[in-house]
DNA sequence: GGAACACCTAAACCTGACTTTAGGTCAATA
DNA sequence: TATTGACCTAAAGTCAGGTTTAGGTGTTCC
C-alpha cells in the first residue's frame, strides 16, 4: 500500500495529477481509509502504467475512463478491451512512422545546415538538387518526402 | 503561386489554421496582393513543411516563430539554426523510443487479452508470471518495463 | 443585377489536461 | 501545546493551439 506522495515519486507524476485522474474516474477501485486518504495497491499501480501507455498512444482521458470502466465489468468485456488495444497498436505504429518521416526531414536539415556552416553562407545550398547530394543524404531526403 | 484554399487542400490543414500560423508570425515573407489576399510561393510551402516537421518533433508555435525569425536574419544565424535542428533530432529520437516502449506494452496486452479471450475469462491470466510466457512474449514484456 | 463563392480581419470562444487556490483534517514532532 | 507536514475537497484558473463568429470585399456565374 502506497500513499499518493509515494506514488507521485515512483511515477514522476504530480500529486495534483493523480488526484485529477482519480476525480476523472481513471482509478476505479482506489481505496480510501477512514480519513479519506488514498491508498494505492498493486492493481492501482498497474492501472497507472496502463494509463501512461494509453496516453502515450494518443488516447484521451475520457476514453481511458471508458476502458477502465470496461475492466470493472469483468469477463464479458474481454473482447472489447482486446480490440481497443489492437486499435491503439495501429495508432501508435502510425505515429512512429510519422515521427520517423519527420526525423528524416530533420536529419536532412542537419546535413544541409552543416554544409552551409562550412560555406559560411546560404548561397550554394539554396540551389542544391538531388544530384548534388551524397548517396546516403539522397536516401534520407527521399524518406522525408 | 497558390491561394490559401489550394494550400489548405495540398497540406490538409484548415484555412483557419493557415491564417492562425500567419497571424502568429510563422509565415514570415508571405505576400498579399492589392486586395490583401494571401499568395503562397514555393518558399512559403517549404516553410509549411518545416512547420509541420517541427510541430511533430514537439516544438511550440512560439519557438517555431523564433526559428523562422532566425531564417529571415540570413547567414549569421546558420549555426544557431543548425543547433536547433540537432536539439529537435534528440527530442524526436527520445519520443520514438518512448513510443516503442508503449508499443511493447500494448503488444503485451494484445497477447494477454487474446489468451483471456480463448479462456473466456480472466482467471488463468490474472496470475501469470514471466515463466509462463512464450519466449517472444517474454521479450516484449521486458522491453515494456 | 443579384446570388454564390473564395477570400479578408478582429475578436470571442472552445477544448483537453492539468494546476492553483482556499480552506480544512489529522498525526507526529519540538 | 503549537506547529509542521502530508493529506483532503471543491472550485477557479491557466495554457496551447486552434476554431468560430460577425461583418465585410471582390469576382464570377445565371
Amino acid at each position: 500500500m502506497y500513499s499518493i506522495g509515494e506514488v507521485s515519486k515512483m511515477f514522476d507524476i504530480p500529486v495534483s495529477t493523480l488526484r485529477y485522474y482519480d476525480k476523472e474516474g481513471l482509478l476505479i477501485d482506489l481505496e480510501k481509509d477512514k480519513s479519506r486518504i488514498r491508498k494505492f495497491n498493486e492493481n492501482n499501480l498497474e492501472a497507472l502504467r496502463v494509463i501512461e501507455c494509453l496516453k502515450k498512444s494518443g488516447m484521451q482521458i475520457k476514453d481511458i475512463k471508458e476502458f477502465m470502466h470496461w475492466c470493472s465489468l469483468g469477463d464479458k468485456t474481454i473482447t472489447k478491451r482486446k480490440e481497443m488495444f489492437l486499435k491503439q497498436k495501429e495508432n501508435i505504429e502510425l505515429e512512429i512512422k510519422e515521427l520517423q518521416k519527420a526525423l528524416n526531414m530533420i536529419n536532412y536539415k542537419c546535413w544541409y545546415y552543416s554544409e552551409m556552416e562550412k560555406d559560411g553562407n546560404e548561397k550554394r545550398m539554396k540551389n542544391i538538387t538531388l544530384q548534388d547530394m551524397p548517396k546516403e543524404i539522397k536516401e534520407i531526403w527521399k524518406n522525408a518526402h
